[in-house]
RNA sequence: GUAGCUUCCUAAUGUGGUACAGGGAUUUAUUCCCUGAGGAAAGUCCGGACUCCGUAGGGUAAGGAACUGCCGAAAGGCAGGUGGGGGUAACCUCACGGACAGGGCAGCAGAGAGUAGACCGCUGAUUUUACCUGGCAUCAAAAGUAGGUGGAAACACCGAAAAGUCAGGAGAAUCAGCAAGGGUGAAACGGUGGGGUAAGAGCCCACCAGCAUAGCUGGUGACAGCUAUGGCUAGGCAACCCCUUCCUGGAGCAAUCCCAAGUAGGAGGGCGUUAAAGGUGACCCGCCUUAGCCCUCGGGUAGGGAGCUGAGAUAAAUGCCACUUAAUACAGAAUCCGGCUUAUUGGGAAGCUACGGUU
RNA sequence: GCCCCCGUCGUCUAGCCAGGCCUAGGACACCGGCCUUUCACGCCGGCGACACGGGUUCGAAUCCCGUCGGGGGCA
């Protein structure tokens, strides 16, 4: 998996994307002109003080992601995640659930041809 | 055996899947191999390397350090010394130049809080008292007073008693001596005993504590022990200012250096020359302001690289699912080292202490 | 990552450098009472804090050390 590298391309995501909120953080996204997905994961200090929670936050949500990945390889779109606070109560498998979830609701069943009614 | 003290070690180079980062080999679909967080990586409390700015000498200011020896680049560590505090003990813990250089502080209480002080108290002298005890005297004085009688009144007559003196004691006042005792306080200018004295006091003496000086012994040293002599006693706070000795230039890898689009602007040169742009204004004239285009130059933004690593990223890698086990907690590298401090689980090692039992 | 600053009632603050008068003052808020037909204003009273743990000192909000929490700057 890809992530986004400059920080002109994060800021402007975070600006213009669109936002669903799920109990364990925040999905943003915002279509792009490659022909694949690009994530970044945040955690700001905000969200903990200690570098073992952002990490731990941040692996997560990668791990999520990751389990998800075939459902959306093919869709060109630019995926922040914004961990909250309670995600670290939780186990994987559930935040993977969680992820899942939203993909279907998104960008519904990755078979369907026609993306683009979510723009 | 139970309870405890001290000093340490260890974080599966675990197994099987499946992912991630860096490097290497092979190939250019790839595949394989190696390496990949900590004892605190943390707090950023110290010190150093390194880099830039400064010219770094001297002085001032500011900050820091301060018993001894060894190690160390320095911080600091280890061992020891002296003096406090805690624990039955093993042991733990705190402090460490100077208060005769100078300034400052000490509420309340208390007589007095700094070369201080006299409240109660102790002592002497003088004065005094209708006090007490004892001796002496029973004269004088008190007194012709109090009181009584007579009288209308003036007045006349009768007519006491205590308070005496000396000595001692007691009380009071004044003056002086004292600092032993009481009491206040966190703290009041050595302790005990004897002599001494009007009463007392290092006023004198003995012993003890402590101080200074000298000597001897032990120790590398801080220092300790012993002996002699001296003078009799010296308060606390420098984590208040300060004094003495020593040390410190400032900033920090988001330091710093290199490469370097686009846009705007700067400098130089050329072209252009009454056109153009902007403002005023509904519009025109008019008025005001400025430029335009091209080339070159360096500075420099985004971005990239170096700094940067036998972990070494630059949106930032160690994850997830099972298994075995005592293996969980605290917790995650961003320039690197050395410390300090703080957080913390399970297992293990060595030495030691107290109590109980057995031999 | 590196470097600074600050913590006092519910909130904003005074006191801190220069220790004792601090059982910590003031304003707003809150509670009760008075005033008013009632509310507000006003008056009176009450509640309420030195971030935490050690140390220095006779004595600490104040001085020293260490934690914890909050805020800011630097590309």
């Amino acid at each position: 998996m890809e992530t986004i590298s400059k920080n002109s391309e994060i800021k402007n995501l975070l600006k213009n994307g669109t936002a669903v909120h799920s109990s364990s953080f925040i999905f943003l996204f915002k279509k792009n002109n490659l022909n694949k997905p690009r994530f970044v994961f945040i955690a700001s200090k905000k969200f903990s003080k200690k570098a073992v929670d952002r990490n731990r936050a941040k692996r997560l949500l990668r791990e999520a992601i990751r389990q998800n990945y075939k459902a959306i390889s093919n869709i060109p779109v630019d995926i922040a995640l914004i961990a909250k606070k309670s995600i670290l109560k939780k186990k994987s498998h559930q935040v993977a659930k969680e992820l899942k979830q939203i993909l279907e609701k998104v960008f519904g069943n990755q078979n369907e041809k026609s993306t683009d009614f979510i723009y």
